[in-house]
DNA sequence: CGAGTGACCCTCA
DNA sequence: TTGAGGGCCACTC
């Protein structure tokens, strides 16, 4: 059962990062259940309303966002305490991390420890 | 039903 | 560190 729709588990998702903490796109796709899905949390953003979307940032902490929503993006976290490193955000200080996502915990060098679902699809036609 | 788009991500050089 | 390329997935026209 639970015919949720893509979006309201996105939204869902995007609704526990709490106040003073940020998170990016990839990881609220990934604690949403869909790893890849990056692209479609920022329409669940654009689609839904009432969510913190300003709490939603790109890869690397970066804001994506363009003229003056990326201004009003900046000040609503910086509103909330969320210091920023120049054009980017510290993640560091506020990177939220979801309960249940479970990422095997990156070891050190940060990268994933291995595909846990084997991407077949992901041939590289080297050209 | 097909093609295009998008508040993106990841990997390699 | 920065830049460029390829890929993913849902929604809209």
């Amino acid at each position: 059962m639970t015919e949720i729709s893509m979006r309201d588990r996105i939204a869902a998702a995007i609704r526990k990062v709490p106040r003073g903490h940020v998170s990016t796109y990839g990881a609220i796709a990934r604690a949403a259940g869909y790893p890849g899905a990056a692209r479609q949390v920022a329409q669940t953003l654009h689609s839904s309303v009432g969510l913190p979307w300003h709490r939603i940032l790109g890869a690397g902490g970066e804001i994506k966002l363009r003229g003056d929503s990326a201004m009003e993006q900046r000040l609503r976290l910086e509103f909330e305490g969320v210091k920023f490193r120049g054009r980017k955000v510290n993640m560091r200080l506020h990177e939220f991390n979801f309960p249940r996502a479970r990422k095997t915990e990156t070891s050190k060098t940060g990268r994933r420890s291995g595909p846990a679902k084997p991407r077949a699809a992901r041939r590289k036609p080297r050209r």
